[in-house]
DNA sequence: CGTTCAGTTGACTAAGGTCAATTCCCGTGG
DNA sequence: CCACGGGAATTGACCTTAGTCAACTGAACG
């Protein structure tokens, strides 16, 4: 279990034993249940996540609108980025899609584990990065693609996306409404099988 | 001059006085004519300008078109901060709007300091923040906003892009054509002044 | 079997994309 | 000083597509 943690942590950069010993030790498990918030709005993230079991689904509420930010699914990350690096209140709210099972670690252990081994805040470094490009690509693909666009290269990025989540909170994601989404999928139905 | 770049960078972190002196040791004074690029696509970012003077465009060329994607205005930062944090090559290009001065500190010297002084640092930590929030407020934008919103929005925001930049280089970046700027700008005229 | 909610569909409107033509502005050279 | 050239900006005509509001379908659940 931790060990698919660190599995995905060391695709951003090596972790040495003694290192991963230690941050193993600061470990916990936390289970949530299907629409249990893990991150309410205004509270401070302290936890880095690794989503062993379950998917989640992290929005924000805009000028009155719930916008749909991200989904992190099994197998990932779970954490409110900004939230948890700045160590201020987040603006977004995190919730299960299903029950989860979470490998948590905590602001503090983490801070205490760059201080003491390079190659954990090398992987911290890293994963700052990693969050920033993704964000970067994001406006890329809000920059020069349409509705439509979007919506095939995350199905093409994340096709397990579709079944795992309900449509309209993948509008939301697109940044169109739920109707569009599903003229969309209608009108590439045909192309794609045009009988 | 150099005191106006301290003064930036203490937008975010105080800096000790002998960092500082270090800091300053290390700037470099370089200068561009317009049109002249600051930093290729291709070649790894290996600075932090301070744009004394002169306004810069940054863009990217994707699936053939060219993107604008941040505009650095006078006595603002200059950097693809993506390839400098992680020192490979960037895939943006760096332009002069017009003939610049700029303060430049570069990689190696960044470390040393970081490496030396906590508060400048710290300074650097905030500074990726406030990179990484910038890209997120603009796909929330994208987001909720449509082109005429995300027009105006850059009006509150950035008055003074409209008289430094060419209309076509704006349309590039909230995502539009020229043409269908030309036609948002005719809209707001009516309704602001109805004649 | 009815309630609820996601998803779809229809009718209509508005707004952006595209292509082409035109106007405006500015610098250059005759 | 004026005419010309070129790029930016605007405008027009037309098309496509997303938004909106409302109605309807369908599946899940009690």
């Amino acid at each position: 279990m931790k060990n698919e943690f660190r599995a995905l942590l060391e695709r951003f950069a090596p972790i040495d034993e003694l290192a991963w010993q230690e941050f193993a030790s600061f470990i916990q498990l936390k289970t949530y249940q299907k629409d249990e918030m893990i991150l309410p709005a205004g509270k401070t993230c302290n936890f880095i996540g690794f989503l062993y079991k379950g998917n989640t689904r992290v929005y924000e509420i805009v000028e009155g609108i719930e916008v749909n930010r991200v989904f992190f699914l099994e197998k990932n990350f779970v954490t409110e980025y900004y939230s948890f690096i700045s160590q201020t209140p987040s603006k977004e709210t995190i919730v299960c899609l299903d029950d989860c099972q979470i490998l948590m670690i905590n602001y503090e252990a983490l801070q205490q584990l760059y201080a003491k081994h390079k190659s954990m805040e090398r992987v911290g470094r890293c994963i700052t990065e990693y969050m920033y490009i993704r964000q970067r690509n994001k406006v890329t693909n809000f920059l020069i693609n349409n509705p439509e666009e979007r919506y095939l290269y995350l199905l093409k990025e994340n096709p397990q996306l579709l079944e795992k989540v309900p449509h309209y909170h993948i509008a939301s994601f697109l940044g169109i409404t739920p109707q569009s989404l599903s003229r969309i999928r209608k009108r590439l139905e045909h192309v794609s099988s045009p009988k």
